[in-house]
RNA sequence: GGCGCUAUCUUCUAGUGGUUAGGAAGCCGGUUUUUCACACCGGAGACACGGGUUCAAUUCCCGUUAGCGCUACCA
């Protein structure tokens, strides 16, 4: 009985793309690549309120940023619109409907301030807050009263307590959760007319005919709500599995509200992180690959993802390991790519003034040092610049000695034999000048170095010189002279 | 307060009824290098506690503790 697998992320427009929904996406995505499935993007803007449009463009496109492409839903479309939840209220409305006539829901006249108050006394009274369903048994005299009195009603969908509610959680394993726990009938219409999202959601699966549903584990007592839905409406429910939650250092789950833009995918694209880093990163958080292997494409993970092999357990975000998954791909990835991606971070240059070869072997030439993209920059600034600032201090430490003036001198009158383009070459055109002048290690090298860099470190000098070409390094080779 | 979930080095984790409890990041030391980085080698570092079950428990069961999550006419 294999039924197809349609899976779905739900993201809720009051907020940009979150680190937690992206690695729920991402899970999302592997499942249904793991078995030949459907992923689908549907946007839970039921909220009015607190949605927006802004945050719409940035959730969409970060997962397309991160190369969780759905194969249905917004933008792409597919054969169970609208993906959008807010373009079918009145359809929940009209399921709504049903549930009462079906006595399986009713109408609540309670207005927010006798909620309000419910919910006062019962925390004056050290009791679990929950709505008294004291709506459930009205006469219509009573309705008709309220009515008269302008109150508009909310849906409140019967919850039969006590009832145990159970499942086989695709990752925790079974679940059992006591319907008395719930806190009473639910709302699943709001007096304003628009559905409350742990109705919308059933219809919305339903409708959509998704087979699991793979989330995060704050969900778990809405599992327990929606699968009471679902057995109203007399639909089979899909299968669940709740991942665990994302923490930061301090064991707290990532939120908006407390950790501001370090939640925001956004905001390590711009700090230079690469979609592929953050992806792999996401991904071993709760889950390892069978083999141990920690560097490993979407393509790799979704040929062996399963959800049994997540973890049950929370994990910290540890921007030291995204630190170390970034740098290495950031060697690792095809040249051209990150120069690139690097691009972005070199608008204060003049760039045009140089060939993509010559920013190729730039770039080449300190990869390997670096764990983001936005360090490209700082890095390829001595290249860069038209002009080197070599401070004082170096000056003084390095340029004027007698020995680095012997070598600067001597590099300088050597110049037009230097075979420009090989930058091995170049090094021993350095290290033959050396020779002649019994200088060697720091000596020979660091003189060198600061003239063209301004720094003692940084890359394989024979490259450096290389890059550099004749001219600039002879500007540069005078300029310390002459300081 | 109620309910739920979780518990292996600082962090992410592997793992098993009998293992010197493995790997990765970070940290420390070393090798290499003109330097930084990379790479390589090495080091420190963990089964929360208490009961069971068992010849044997990190592993199975129960409890405790702790952490977290949920408890809206938010999603």
């Amino acid at each position: 009985m294999s039924t197809d697998v349609r899976v779905r992320i739900a993201p809720s427009p009051t907020g940009n793309l979150h680190v937690g929904t992206a690695r729920t996406a991402l899970y999302n995505y592997l499942y249904a690549k793991r078995y030949g499935g459907t992923y689908i993007l549907r946007l839970e803007d039921t909220d009015e309120e607190r949605s927006n449009e802004n945050y719409t463009r940035d959730i969409v496109d970060g997962l397309r940023w991160l190369g969780l492409n759905w194969d249905e839903g917004l933008e792409v479309g597919g054969p169970y619109p609208p993906y959008r939840q807010t373009e079918k209220i009145d359809h929940y409305s009209t399921m709504a409907n049903q549930l009462i006539a079906k006595g399986k829901a009713y109408l609540c006249y309670a207005t927010q301030e006798e909620l309000a108050t419910l919910k006062e006394e019962q925390k004056a009274s050290n009791s679990a807050p929950r709505y008294d369903n004291r709506g459930r048994e009205l006469s219509e005299v009573q309705r008709k009263h309220y009515q008269d009195e302008g109150r508009i009603p909310s849906v409140r969908f019967l919850v039969d307590e006590p009832q145990v509610v159970s499942w086989h959680d695709q990752i925790k394993g079974e679940i059992a959760i006591d319907t008395s726990d719930l806190g009473g009938d639910m709302v699943i219409v709001k007096s304003n007319g628009v559905a409350i999202y742990n109705f919308a959601v059933v219809i919305d699966d339903v409708d959509m005919k998704m087979s699991h549903v793979i989330r995060g584990e704050d969900h778990i007592h809405n599992t327990a709500k929606q699968l009471l839905i679902y057995e109203a409406l007399e639909h089979k429910a899909p299968q669940f599995g709740h991942a665990p939650l994302i923490f930061d250092l301090e064991r707290q789950k990532l939120s908006k509200r407390k950790h501001g833009e370090a939640v925001h995918i956004d905001h390590y694209r711009i700090l230079g992180y690469m979609p592929e880093a953050i992806v792999n990163y996401l991904g071993q958080m709760s889950w390892t690959h069978p083999e141990g292997k920690e560097i490993y494409d979407l393509e790799e993970a979704a040929a062996l993802f399963d959800l049994d092999k997540v973890s049950k357990s929370p994990a910290v975000f540890d921007l030291a390991r995204l630190n170390w998954f970034n740098s290495q791909y950031l060697r690792n990835l095809p040249l051209d790519t990150i120069v690139e991606r690097a691009q972005p971070y070199l608008t204060t240059y003049d760039t045009s003034r140089y060939t993509k070869a010559e920013l190729t072997q730039m770039v080449a030439s300190v990869r390997e040092g670096l764990t983001t993209l936005a360090e490209i920059g700082p890095a390829l600034s001595f290249y860069l610049s038209s002009q080197l600032d070599v401070n004082d201090e170096l000056k003084a430490s390095v340029l004027d000695s007698e020995n680095a003036h012997k070598v600067l001198s001597g590099l300088l009158s050597t110049l037009a034999s230097l075979p420009w383009g090989d930058h091995q070459g170049c090094k021993k055109a350095v290290d033959g000048l050396g020779k002649e002048l019994a200088l060697k290690g720091k000596e020979l090298y660091w003189p060198v170095r600061a003239a063209l860099s301004g720094k003692t470190q940084g890359p394989d000098l024979g490259a450096m010189i290389s890059i550099l070409g004749a001219e600039r390094v002879k500007s540069r080779l005078e300029s310390a002279l002459n300081h």
